[in-house]
DNA sequence: CACGAAGTTATCATATATGATAACCGCTTA
DNA sequence: TAAGCGGTTATCATATATGATAACTTCGTG
């Protein structure tokens, strides 16, 4: 798979858990720690972020490591 | 968890699949495009790695991103 | 209309991951 | 002994993730 696509799936299951918690962008950031245009950022696949980036947001949304990267 | 401890438990997923294979780090680093040394640092936990890095080694180690993050 | 909430995008500085090279260790073996 | 393999560590340059701020849009609602 191309890196780019592999992002792209990434934010995309972000966004999917977040909404199914039924919490904002906003929230979500502040759990995490980080501002709302940052969660905009990789939510919409701009970035390759760091296994410790989605380890905060996997706790944030309350799911483990291996099912927020299960694209 | 502490993220220093994630990315050593990352690191001893990642040589645990690795020695299952029965691959040396040169082996890998090759499939994966990086040197060997990269890799040693990788295993060694010293760095945190990227989304695309874990995604590289996965796909060279035949095991899905989810597994190879269940740590 | 005015206001706020939610989200997006751009931008900048800073921290750090990555790629690459070299030197080194321990071990095996020709 | 010498050479090679597997692995580690240090170092450097470069690319990029992150943190932060600001401006903007859209939507809902008082």
């Amino acid at each position: 798979m191309k890196i780019d696509l592999l992002q792209i799936k990434i934010g995309n299951r972000i966004r999917e858990l977040r909404e199914s918690k039924g919490i904002s962008q906003q929230n979500l950031a502040a759990i995490c720690n980080f501002e709302k245009a940052n969660l905009s950022r990789l939510e919409a696949g701009r970035t390759n972020p760091t296994i410790s980036t989605l380890y905060k947001i996997s706790e944030a949304l309350e799911v483990t490591l291996s099912d927020l990267v299960n694209v």
